[in-house]
DNA sequence: GATGAATGAGCATTCATTCAT
DNA sequence: AATGAATGAATGCTCATTCAT
């Protein structure tokens, strides 16, 4: 119930919900790999129709606009970690069991979609006012259960650190760092160098002491 | 001496170097303005006629492309940036020290031009080559340079963190995060929470004791 | 099946062949209007929009650039040359007879597509080396042709020239005369003076008896 | 006191006579090449600046537009070639002589100046009205004057053609032949070939006797 | 008289979007 | 529902010409 402001943005002429589906389908699979290849104010509708085999007239069917097809590719990905999230926190662990877990498997999906995710940083700005509000909450939504996570470590006194709210925020934006960083990491570390070290990164400014990491 | 190879990019149709100067300062002041409002792409030559009051012909006698004026701010950006780390470690204090002036400098800089931080970032992509090069290039110096501090922490014993060479990494990436997730933190921190909330992070990560730290 | 290497250059992001044959026959006649009248370089896309009724998007699409429109109308005038010639010489009767069809037919050609004659002579700088190797290599094509009817002529001692094959290079140039000077001929000769006027020109160049030619 | 209606042309802001000329010899020497080497339209006022060494203020001086400069070559090419022609008459030899040597002169003048000539052919049609009257002015000149000898041929029985007054049209035309047709010739025939073998053409047009010839 | 910086009208081309078939 | 041809607004960039110094 939560996200009923937000949801449901991009029209279609259509009307068989479920050809929506597909199509749209379809046109984020080809979207996504054009944008991530040439960035999304290089690639034309026209690309977007060669890599996915429908015409312009057809994508313009289940999308209103250009952007709309961001959005989309946005969309999914915000899902998935979305979902990944409320499954660990349905788990329902203990806190430091939670925050690992939910660090391990934000940062696979985030080194799953590198290109994604720094398409989705670079032209979150082409998005329009509507659009990038409904970004925002949903990135605000996923810090907030962070922070409730951080929370609960802390009263357990697993966790110290002064400022969990600030922290939360923090975090939240180091599991980009795998994305964003890209470039600068490819030569010089392995997946698992990046991966563990970062996570590490995090549990020491949290506090966490070396025995409980183990 | 250094930086030889990437520097001097920008062609200009002008013999006189100080006009060249003043006037891509009057392009980079109205241009950053306008990218930092509109965006790039949706930034039109005209639009930065407007803001700097030269007409297109004027700006194109001091820049080739209008991916040069981003180049030129980046550039502005990038020489501040790294001008501050080096009278740094020309202040020649101890490591942590260092590492304290280092990344509260860095802050206020990336705090000062929050707009133009999350400009280069979004649009790096919409720079060629050689251009990308150049910053990436420059990047890498800095990573190095806070490599380089954290090793002398190390070696000290001050800081105790297993893998100083990502860490580096991280951190640099981290001295964006004032920029890039401005909106988020807009309205539930003040400035100096934000700063010192980000400056304790990474302390705390890099296993400082409290009492160092006061 | 000859000219495979040259043939087929203007692209178009049409498929359907005969739309395509249809609206650049329409380009053709609208352009080769204003072309004449104004030149080449001093024609907009914008003019010949208003001549032929298309919008600029429209004719991009069955013409990669302005320059393309130059060369279809080259060609449309190359290939009516090249047939006639090719249809006098199937005709097969004697060379002097041939020859005198070729110059013939060439010359009314040339005569009823004075602005579009002159148009190429002046504009062929214009083209890029492609466009360029296939118009001299078919203008080639054009002097061995009559290279090969003249040194028939001689064989038969019908014509007694001393160098045949300069002879043609000249013969061919001289075939837009009417065209080249058609400002200085203008109001001192009529159609049938400057026609007849140049074949017996050429005739006489080739020593063709006054007896032969009647 | 012949060309009163279209001498002087070219405006200037300077008054110094000599100074005019003097500049005016460099500028047509600096357009010269750089237009012979991109064709009149794609060179740039800042092209003849870099080959001339003035400043666009200083070319400005001497002449009111780009296309003065495209007048001034061919006005002085016009001038040598008239100058060759009265100097032949002036010689006052045989009509026969007067003929070979106006032929000779004005093809080792066109042979000297074949990247001018073609250029004058191609861009005839960039020069406003008043230019273009002026040069068919003095083509029309050229054209009367070799009448005169071809008449004067006629009367002594030296030259026997029916159409004197169109052949003398067609001659001038053929003059230009070893300019228009460069790119053809160049492979195929020497200097010499070309040359003796157009002067043969056109005497054997005029029926000029093998033994007159030699 | 020379200079070269400033100017801005002008133009080819692209591409998201529409709509007739 | 699918197609793909038509559309035309929008834009980066050029370059002849001017004019203050």
């Amino acid at each position: 119930m939560k996200r009923k402001l937000t949801e449901r943005k991009v029209e279609a002429t259509i009307r068989d919900e479920l050809l929506i589906k597909q199509r749209r389908e379809e046109i984020i699979r080809a979207a996504s790999q054009v944008f991530s290849r040439k960035g999304y104010h290089q690639t034309t509708i026209k690309d977007i129709c060669e890599a996915s085999g429908l015409g312009p007239g057809t994508i313009y069917n289940y999308v209103k606009k250009k952007e709309d097809i961001l959005f989309l590719i946005y969309d999914k990905l915000a899902t998935a970690l979305d979902e990944s999230l409320l499954e660990t926190i349905k788990n329902n662990k203990g806190p430091l069991e939670q925050l690992r877990e939910a660090l391990k498997r934000t940062i696979d999906i985030v080194w799953d979609n590198q290109d994604l995710i720094l398409l989705m940083y670079q032209e979150t700005a082409a998005l329009d006012r509507e659009a990038m509000y409904n970004i925002l909450h949903r990135e605000n939504n996923y810090v907030k259960h962070m922070e409730k996570i951080l929370e609960m470590g802390s009263e357990k006194g697993i966790i110290r650190h002064k400022d969990i709210r600030i922290a939360a925020d923090i975090i939240v934006y180091l599991l980009s760092f795998v994305s964003l960083r890209r470039w600068n990491l490819k030569n010089r570390f392995s997946e698992k160098e990046v991966k563990t070290g970062l996570i590490n990164f995090i549990l020491r400014a949290l506090g966490i002491s070396e025995k409980a990491k183990a």
